[in-house]
DNA sequence: ATAAAACTTCGGGTTTACCCCGAAAAATAA
DNA sequence: TTATTTTTCGGGGTAAACCCGAAGTTTTAT
C-alpha cells in the first residue's frame, strides 16, 4: 500500500487525480495540500510514502516545499507535476530531492507507472522532461566549457557592487550602503567592467545573470 | 441529458475531470479534444450541448475556438476553464461568446453547478473571477497601468531599442543604427523606463531577460 | 466619424556614468 | 618576507544617460 499525499492548488485538479488514484488497490490518498506550508504540517502527524507536489504552489514555492521534505522527512519520495517543461524548473527540484518529474498533461497510466517507480525507490521522467534535461546538460557543459574556463573571479567587494548595481541602484546610493566613498565604488565598477570585458553597467548585468551569479 | 465536450491538453486533467462527470447521472462526455482544431471537426459530427474549453490551448487559442464555436455552432454553449485568473483573458473570451468561467481550482460541486448552470442558458462565473470582472470595470484606467506593471506591451521601435540597449550599445550607436535621432532613442528608452518600472538601462535589462523578452 | 490614446519623432537642460590619472593602507598569496 | 591583489580614495574631464516638454502621426475606441 502506498500512502500519497497531493499538494497542488487545483481543486478541481486535485479531484481528478484522486478519482484515478482510488481505482488502484495498491494506493491510498491520505491526504491532500493546497499550499506549502500544510504539506510538511501533514507530514509530521501522518505516515505518508510519496507527495505528488506541484511545482508551482501559491505561498511557498514548490523548490522549497521540497527542500523542506528532504531536510525533515527523507523517507518521504517526491513526485513533481508541473504544467511548463521548462528547464530550469526540472533541473532546480531535481536538485532539491524530487525523485521525479512529469507534466500535467500525462496520461492515466504513465501517472500510475511514474507514482509506483518513485515509490519504489527509483526515479521517473516522463519522456519530454527527458528531453528538456538533456538539452539543459548539452548547454551546461557549452556553456562551461565556453566562460566557466574563462570567468574571471571576483572579488567580495567587487561581488558586492555588482549586485547591488543590477538592483538599479545609483553609484552614491551604493557607496551609501556599504560606507565607502562614491570614488571607490567606481574604482570597483571600473574593474569589474575589466574584469568582464563588458562597456557599461548593462553589460555587467548581463553577464551577471547569465551566469548566475546574482540571487 | 447534457452531452459535453472537454477540450483541453492536460490528459490527466481531462482524465479527472471525466471522472467526476461520469457519476452524475444527467452529464455525458460524449468526447474529448487535446486541441482547438479537433474541437470544431467533433462539433460537425455530434451532437453537444456544452464545451469545456481550455483558454491556453495550443496550436489555436482558446478564444479563437470560442469564436469559431459562436459562428459555426450557435447552439453549443461554452464555459471556460482556466488556470489564470487573469482580467484580460475574462473579459476577451467573455466578448467572444463564452457563457461563462471558472477556475482550475474549482471545487467539484462548483464545477457541477457551472456546467448546470450555462447548459440552461445562463451565465455562470466563479466568486474569484467575479471580483476580477468588477476589478477589471472600476478601473479601466488603473487596468491597463496595473496589467501594464506585470507584463507590458511594447511597441516596435521600443523592442528594437531595448535589444540594442541589452547588447551594450551607448544611444549614439542605437540611433545611428536605427536611423534615427538620438534624442528619439532617448525618448523610447524613457518609456520603456516608465512602462516596465525600471530606474534605469541596468533594470530594463534585468527585467527583459528575467521575461524571456530578447533574442 | 470623431475623439482618445498610443507611437514616433525631436530639442534643451541636468545628473550620472565612465575614463584616465595617481596613490596608499590592508589583506592575501607566493 | 616579498609580491600581488584588494580596498580605499581623490581630481578633473567627457560622453552618456536621464528628465521635462512637445508636435505630428498612427492606432484604437466610441
Amino acid at each position: 500500500m502506498i500512502n500519497i499525499l497531493i499538494a497542488d492548488d487545483h481543486t478541481m485538479f486535485v479531484d481528478g487525480m484522486e478519482s484515478i488514484l482510488k481505482t488502484e488497490a495498491d494506493l491510498f490518498v491520505s491526504g491532500r495540500s493546497y499550499d506549502g506550508p500544510s504539506v510538511l504540517v501533514f507530514l509530521k502527524s501522518h505516515k505518508v510514502d510519496l507527495v505528488l507536489l506541484d511545482v508551482n504552489l501559491p505561498g511557498m514555492s514548490g523548490i522549497d516545499v521540497c527542500k523542506e521534505i528532504n531536510a525533515n522527512f527523507p523517507d518521504v519520495k517526491v513526485l513533481a507535476i508541473s504544467m511548463f517543461n521548462e528547464e530550469s524548473f526540472v533541473s532546480e527540484i531535481l536538485n532539491h530531492g524530487a525523485k521525479g518529474y512529469i507534466l500535467k498533461n500525462t496520461g492515466r497510466e504513465e501517472l500510475l507507472k511514474a507514482i509506483r517507480t518513485v515509490a519504489g525507490g527509483e526515479s521517473y521522467f516522463s519522456k519530454d522532461v527527458t528531453e528538456t534535461i538533456m538539452k539543459g546538460l548539452m548547454n551546461q557543459r557549452k556553456a562551461s566549457a565556453k566562460s566557466a574556463a574563462f570567468f574571471p573571479k571576483l572579488s567580495r567587494r567587487e561581488k558586492e557592487v555588482l549586485k547591488l548595481i543590477a538592483q538599479e541602484f545609483t553609484t552614491q546610493e551604493i557607496a551609501d550602503n556599504l560606507y565607502i566613498s562614491l570614488k571607490t565604488v567606481e574604482s570597483h565598477r571600473s574593474s569589474l567592467l575589466s574584469k568582464l570585458n563588458a562597456r557599461n553597467s548593462v553589460g555587467l548585468v548581463r553577464i551577471a545573470m547569465e551566469n548566475h551569479l546574482l540571487e
